[in-house]
DNA sequence: GCTAAGTTTAAAGTTAACTTTAATGTCAAT
DNA sequence: ATTGACATTAAAGTTAACTTTAAACTTAGC
């Protein structure tokens, strides 16, 4: 297919995509013309790029996450921990954001069944400073 | 503390401590000499500003996090809108997490289902149909 | 008093990941 | 044969997130 369906099937300029084949993450024929030929396969790497992507890797880490030779020789053990890790920094994260907003809501709680006085804002600041504090 | 310290606790260069306090991420008190005076927690709100970095998150996002300056002179009414608008950007920072490690977990299962012998082709459009599903 | 380590600022430089611009080529349809 | 949609390239521009540089100030130790 030429660019211009590869951009339609991905949601992606053209102008990206073309980025990405100077930069090594995908590769193309010539027809007779000097229009690019993407293989069918091209949608399926940039929907994979796009997913890595949001995943937080980089460019360069992707690149090296895809070989060029194509998808049968990705070096499948080192991917997988490389995925794993990156789970496992997400799952802490969770976490985290997990005992902030309960402790959030804690504050709330106690903010909302106080009477309107002077010492109530400068109590909710200390507590979400322990919250900070315990992360 | 100092923002020697500050760096040597967090393991950043003191560039990168004055480019987020600067950018509003993070704030000091200034000593008679001028020196800047970190809290006790700026080592934790570093910590916390990295590994939401981590996970994919820009500065402008965090700083949505991170609680807000001089919080115990805000009235009640406010101070309660904006923790509750911060447990919002918590829950929508969950969501985003959740697909990032949901798309994460579509590509480790697919590169584990993965029999090494199977053909390019096939596997890659086998691929292509779970994540299109998927959306 | 001198030196060295630590601090200050403003401003310029860097890198990643793109997008935009400009000038040109291809091709199907009127 | 011209128009318009689509393609090409090199090069310049953009934004985020920093780092580096340069010149000057502070302070502890010799």
């Amino acid at each position: 297919m030429r660019i211009g369906e590869l951009a339609r099937l991905s949601g992606l300029p053209t102008s990206r995509i073309r980025f990405y084949e100077t930069s090594d993450l995908l590769d193309s024929m010539r027809q007779s013309n000097g229009y690019r030929e993407f293989s069918p396969e091209a949608p399926l790497l940039l929907e994979i790029i796009r997913r890595a992507q949001e995943a937080g890797f980089s460019l360069e880490e992707i690149r090296h996450l895809l070989p060029p030779a194509g998808l049968a020789e990705w070096p499948k053990e080192q991917l997988l921990s490389r995925l794993r890790a990156k789970v496992a920094d997400i799952e802490a994260l969770q976490q985290r954001l997990a005992a902030s907003k309960s402790a959030l809501q804690t504050i709330i709680a106690r903010v909302e069944a106080k009477p309107d006085d002077v010492d109530c804002a400068a109590n909710a600041a200390q507590v979400l400073a322990d919250l900070t504090r315990q992360g």
